[in-house]
DNA sequence: CCCGATATTGGATACGTTTTCATGCATCTC
DNA sequence: GAGATGCATGAAAACGTATCCAATATCGGG
């Protein structure tokens, strides 16, 4: 049972014609009518399908897609991920994927794969700076950034969400209900929403409010519980991503913080379970499907005129889990 | 700026040895302990990086784990797909992800993509019936089902949660709080589930109480909203699935019937939202990355040897979400 | 009717690797 | 010492495709 796979050569030869006009049939080149229905019936009788081995060594490019994350479980990369996944497919193109732990090493690591893979595009959430991405540059592979940009990389386009609007509609409509002590919970690679953070509150703000954690639950479950210990006076808290909002909704029930009644909170990404909270949590949506499929897009148009990058809106969601100012948080 | 690849022969020539020698000195096959040094520092020296173009067109197969999971923002295949990552990557195997949507047909293109691509070794959660899965088969692609199993593919091992003994954990749990109409809210491909709710349930069984959804959250609110309003009756419900929990208590919430109050909830799969929730939900916990993790190491072995699947244990976490069937459900 | 232009076609080559096979050399056995 | 055995090695042949290039057939204009 030597089921050797049928080639181009098959085709070639039952159809009566040569190897190169069946390629050429097959991907768009010019040919003769009759000569080009006859190849297509014969490939469908044989139920022939190219082999992308063979195309891929030939033109040394192996078309697929690759798609690095910090963390395939977040569901926020997890709608990037669909989004990239709709607009390949739509286009045929295989994606693989890799989880980089938001670790510059591994991150590194995971782009050597995708290099030996001789995979051409690349759409990224970039971890740390950008020292990672010189190898990909140097071998051509056009790659574009999604949601975060990397320090010392402008030369690469990335498709983000409007931070600097979200941060500062969100500060603004806290500071609006009289908060003045307000954090911020951060995560990795949010530098950017923390000197938007900084600016909008002005002369507000206390940088002992500013809590970065790492990428885990542990980490920002660990940092949301610190900050609130520490810093009773807090009344609201802008929480940088639905990880470290579930950290602090979950640091603040144990710690016995009522929200909205002792913390108001605001948390960006919309998730389905911040409905399901209760109170339900006020957020800023972010298109992170949206994300995903314009860094596909323009990771697929190649490198002919791509813009500089794509900035998409986001939307302050008002649910339950903001109050005004009032009563104040009672003292221990 | 012809910045060529350098190639296994330009390691050889500037080593003074044959490409094949190259070949076996990286890929650990016997040399000289002279030469073996001499060709890794040369290609050391050189940066070398084998192609993997090369070595896929000559050994017929592209080494990469193809991944068909049906949504990849459902939080429990993102657990399943991160198991699959983290166990690929220490192989150094790349993985190309598909999202199915739970649709046969789509199903069957995604698996001609990964054929056409060379894939040689294939995880999925299978949609609908085992057809789309003569090719692979065919082709002699090692194949591992995960979380389900495929009408009429035994011949398939599956990596599966013990759904059995779930169920049955939480039947017998809702049954010896009092509750006697139990209703279950299912997905697609839940069939084992159904049958062996059923018989948990024995002379209790309601079919009117049996109702499965699409994989989307509309179709899951449709259903579950449905549900309650038709039969207002019922006391209990187990959803087979986060989605399914979500839209319960959604539904739940908009029909004013309190939990566990009015309703007793138990989900199928442990979410981080799930004690958020108020109340915190009671659940049958999932090892999701387990199964992901173990359908790779099945993938990863081969044809060798392997057993006829693997079975994971549940586990029933109690939080708050059932109540014993005092209060009966006040009539509107 | 002939010539140049154009369209179609097939042979041949290259892509970068792994693997087979034959060769040369050193060591071992009787 | 002659033959057998083992190991290290390199030349060469695939793997399946796309594309260059030359050759042939077709056509229009003069």
């Amino acid at each position: 049972m030597n089921m050797r796979r049928t080639t181009i050569k098959d085709v070639a030869g039952a159809a009566g014609v040569g190897v190169a006009t069946v390629s050429r049939v097959l991907s768009g080149g010019s040919a003769s009518p009759e000569t080009r229905e006859r190849v297509l019936t014969v490939a469908a009788q044989l139920d022939y399908r190219p082999s992308a081995l063979g195309r891929n060594l030939r033109q040394r490019r192996s078309g697929g897609i690759g798609l690095l994350l910090p963390d395939i479980t977040d569901t926020f990369y997890g709608r990037v991920a669909d989004g990239v996944l709709a607009c390949a497919r739509s286009a045929g193109e295989p994606v693989i994927v890799g989880a980089t732990g938001d670790d510059p090493e591994s991150e590194a690591e995971l782009i050597g794969t995708l290099l030996e893979q001789g995979v051409d595009r690349v759409i990224a959430v970039p971890s740390g700076d950008g020292d990672s991405w010189a190898p990909t540059l140097r071998a051509g592979v056009v790659t574009v950034f999604a949601h975060r940009l990397a320090a010392g990389r402008d030369d690469i386009p990335a498709v983000v969400a409007d931070d600097r609007a979200g941060v500062r509609t969100a500060v603004d409509y806290l500071t609006g209900l009289g908060h003045r002590r307000v954090a911020y919970l951060g995560g990795p690679g949010q530098e950017q929403r923390l000197s938007v953070f900084r600016q909008a509150l002005g002369p507000l703000v206390d940088e002992e409010l500013i809590v970065v954690a790492r990428g885990s639950r542990d980490s920002a479950y660990a940092a949301a519980a610190g900050l609130f210990q520490h810093r009773p006076d807090l009344t609201a808290v802008l929480a940088g991503g639905n990880l470290l909002g579930e950290a602090a909704v979950l640091a603040a029930r144990e710690l016995d913080l009522r929200i909205p009644r002792d913390l108001s909170l605001i948390m960006f990404d919309d998730v389905p379970w911040a409905e399901l909270c209760s109170p339900p949590l006020t957020v800023i949506a972010q298109p992170a499907r949206d994300i995903g499929y314009r860094a596909a897009e323009l990771v697929l148009r190649g490198g002919a005129r791509r813009p500089r990058g794509v900035l998409l809106p986001t939307e302050l969601i008002v649910r339950g889990s903001c109050a005004p100012k009032g009563t104040s948080r009672s003292p221990r």
